[in-house]
DNA sequence: CACCAATAGTGGTATATGCCACTAAATGAA
DNA sequence: TTCATTTAGTGGCATATACCACTATTGGTG
């Protein structure tokens, strides 16, 4: 069987979905990068802000992401002074985070940019591709691989 | 806890890519777990197999990866004795990779489990909606943001 | 030939992420 | 109340990836 009769890397949903998400990274981060966030933090930053002062374990639950690496993610921007950190008065084991009056300017800032990178998106893939690609991507994001059997 | 009332970050194209690229990473990654390589080393060793000892460089290009990020990501594979490097005899810039027997050998036990995995998610998702969607991160990665330079 | 610009990789540094082992705090019995 | 269990985070270690500065080659030019 010759190499080249091998199907590429096109029919994996995972290494298409990890080449994209490179592509589209390596752009956003690009516009923002003037803000001195990366497309992620400013992600994170915004996550927070609309959480309302959210513990660690439903920020890492919305973006489905491994509690301890948020804590690593998280870590670079408190030592920017973008947020904080208070421990819940109800439960000690709780970690709540807040964005600074700093981490809210850094925030605005950034969101400026993030619309630039959005619309230019946009206007190259199309608005319909786009919204349709989210809502798949979104569908992903809550699937359940579990395999249902004895339970 | 529905704070859905917001506009949440699922109106963000590149969080939202993310998102599912961990989901689904961490997917694959689990059901690939047994042979010792992440999916991401599988699909780069795959990528080396069929690419008839390519260079560095036109892996980092079919991948749209950094040439140096590639770089990193090669040193425990080949620590580990799945792949070696040589130089190309007519330019010694340019340096080659190829799968050792070792290599090829753990690429086939991985490929087993991938397919275990892509079986399951386009069982899950639906084998319409992967082609589809992965038509349109083919397209992504392929997308040209460069401003048209007005000439 | 001597020089300079373009090309291909390397290494360092920094963020992004995941898993595992471990600690602390709250919970649910017995 | 006491103790096992569950829950929430932390820290260490490893891979994934990017950018930048630097080196080694190759090619083109005068």
């Amino acid at each position: 069987m010759s190499k080249d009769a091998l199907p590429g890397l096109t029919l994996c949903n995972n290494a298409m979905l990890r080449r994209a998400a490179r592509k589209l990274g390596q752009f956003y981060d690009d516009v923002q990068a003037p803000s001195g966030l990366k497309a992620t933090q400013q992600g994170l930053l915004y996550q927070i802000h609309i959480g309302g002062e959210p513990a660690m374990g439903a920020i890492a639950a919305a973006l489905v992401m491994d509690l301890s690496a948020l804590g690593h993610t998280l870590k670079p921007l408190i030592r920017d002074g973008y947020v904080e950190t208070f421990a819940d008065p109800d439960d000690r084991r709780i970690k709540r985070v807040r964005l600074t009056p700093r981490g809210l300017v850094k925030l605005d800032e950034a969101m400026k940019l993030w619309q630039v990178a959005q619309q230019r998106f946009e206007d190259v893939i199309g608005k319909d591709k786009a919204a349709r690609l989210r809502a798949a991507l979104d569908e992903i994001a809550a699937l359940d691989f579990d395999l249902p059997p004895a339970s």
